[in-house]
DNA sequence: CTATAATCGGATAAAAATGTCCTCTAAAGA
DNA sequence: TCTTTAGAGGACATTTTTATCCGATTATAG
């Protein structure tokens, strides 16, 4: 993966928060992580960094909780990572020969340059609002696949009688 | 970066190796790092790896050292990043949506996968090799550049006489 | 005001990645 | 054979990442 572990948390926590929260609602963590295999505990602290960087807004007690600090389609992966790794650093020389960069490349840079613009451009433009609807169309599949495997064993049973 | 600082250091080693090395002549590791900001001793754990993958053949004792095991342009960079994280994982789903691959695509998935395509490619063309090359080219610059700065300091102390 | 409910934030732990050192082993040359 | 020289490999240290826990803080409802 091209992505940190805590990277991907904070993608995969916004995604479903987009996902499951209507808009200007707020929602627990505990309510958000339910279901999911993403580490409560963790998670929160995941969400304390991107409160402090402005893609969140949290609310303490009663009825608190976590509300994205702008509209879904507003929030780019960029933006994500930005937030949790600082500026993104695909710049440099992917093969990590130093003193590369685009004022004095080298061969592979220049080889290289075109795959890194095409994960950029997919980063800045890919927002929140695209990777919630995206969950939503893998969860209606894995209930599709549920019901599938679950017709199977119901035939099989019917065949074994 | 994509890779991590273990296989940086197998790619910038290989590709100092290819350069500094004629063909079927080994080269020791003090020579190998000499010059450069590679960890002679963490080096050498990688490269024992790379002798276990089968990439480098090693040699002890006098006259020892390590060489390629087969020639340059036939070691990619998928050989490299393989035999020290094993078998790549850019096939998960770029955003980490578990349970998303080429059978059961996400939307996600779709846009990604050119991007994931253009990179494998480049990881499975580029050799080590090509790296070697652009290693010698950057070092040209690097000298071309110094001699610049030097240049420029003389005019200056001349500048005021 | 009090009890409850939520995040915040510090402390700490566990695991993984990275880096260092030292002895063992194998090979070559004197 | 003996000494020197190289990597092999184990042990250990350090740093970073990931994970967990708990009291403090803040807000709401009654």
């Amino acid at each position: 993966m091209i992505f940190t572990t805590t990277t991907e948390y904070a993608i995969r926590g916004l995604a479903e928060l987009a996902g499951r929260s209507s808009d200007s609602k707020s929602i627990m963590l505990d309510d958000l992580v339910a279901g999911t295999t993403l580490p409560r505990d963790f998670l929160a602290k995941v969400f304390q960094r991107l409160v402090k960087a402005g893609l969140l807004k949290s609310a303490k007690g009663r009825g608190g909780g976590f509300m994205l600090a702008r509209p879904a389609h507003e929030i780019t992966i960029k933006d994500i990572v930005e937030s949790i790794d600082g500026p993104i650093h695909l710049d440099r020389c992917a093969v990590g020969l130093d003193k590369c960069n685009d004022h004095q490349p080298c061969p592979q840079h220049d080889l290289y340059q075109p795959i890194r613009q095409r994960l950029k451009d997919y980063l800045a433009t890919t927002t929140v609002a695209d990777l919630a609807s995206s969950l939503k169309t893998k969860q209606a599949w894995q209930k599709i696949i549920e019901n599938n495997a679950a017709e199977k064993e119901k035939q099989h049973a019917n065949g074994k009688h």
